[in-house]
DNA sequence: GCGACAG
DNA sequence: ATCTTGTCGC
């Protein structure tokens, strides 16, 4: 898989908040897509001990869940971690990642938000918008905005909001547990992306897109310290 | 100025 | 993220 758009990642803190809301205008908050067959999961995980960032990328058949290809890889770190510019950091070992799936998803669950962000252009919509492929945003914490909590049943959703804008859902993935924030990466409804993650969801807090491949990020980590 | 702040 | 300590619910 290819990037259908590419751009510099040696950015400084403006440059990258400019870009963001220029490639914001592109992204597409409604369903935009035909059968989804392969749903991609992604995982960053962070190296102390030898600086460096591990990305993997899972395929799962979508009714099934089973997998069906995965791949690790290692990159330099080029990015500081900084609130609101978390896809500087991640997307360019998530992007030599993608370049070695030979199986193309129709969707991407990404572990950070969506459009629910403060210039609307979280990880999820970065990688749908470089890509132009269906992402949702499926964070274990808020980024910004304000929502009551939603009820305790599995399913149950409650807003998430901020300067007048829903830009996500807080979604009781499991009952009596904590629920996770779900918004539009790109090419896809929030309506439609919490109905993908609670079939993702079925006896775990988040996604089995999100395990496998936090999974894999784990298992590389360990066996590299 | 102070607190908040995806991973 | 990752680690540690303390609290609460079942």
């Amino acid at each position: 898989m290819e990037p259908r758009l590419n751009h510099s990642w040696i950015l400084t803190e403006t440059e990258a908040i400019l870009l963001q809301q220029k490639l914001s205008l592109k992204v597409i908050k409604e369903d935009l897509f035909a059968e989804i067959r392969y749903i991609a999961g992604v995982d960053v995980a962070y190296s102390e001990q030898r600086d460096l960032l591990i990305a993997a990328v899972v395929i799962l058949e979508a009714n099934s869940l089973n997998i069906v290809e995965s791949v690790v890889v290692e990159d330099s770190v080029q990015f500081p971690y900084i609130p609101g510019l978390f896809s500087f950091r991640e997307l360019p070992p998530l992007v030599k990642a993608f370049k070695q799936i030979k199986t193309a998803p129709q969707l991407v669950v990404c572990d950070g938000q969506g459009i629910a962000h403060p210039r609307r252009f979280g990880l999820a919509s970065h990688l749908g918008v470089l890509f132009d492929i269906p992402t949702i945003g499926c964070g274990k914490t808020r980024l910004l905005g304000e929502y009551d909590e939603p009820n305790l049943t599995r399913g149950s959703i409650s807003p998430l909001q901020d300067q007048g804008d829903i830009i996500g859902n807080v979604l009781r993935t499991q009952n009596n547990v904590k629920p996770i924030f779900v918004s539009t990466g790109h090419r896809i409804s929030l309506d439609t992306a919490c109905e993908w993650v609670l079939h993702l969801s079925p006896d775990y807090r988040l996604p089995e897109t999100t395990r496998q491949s936090d999974q894999l990020v784990k298992k590389a980590l360990a066996s590299i310290e």
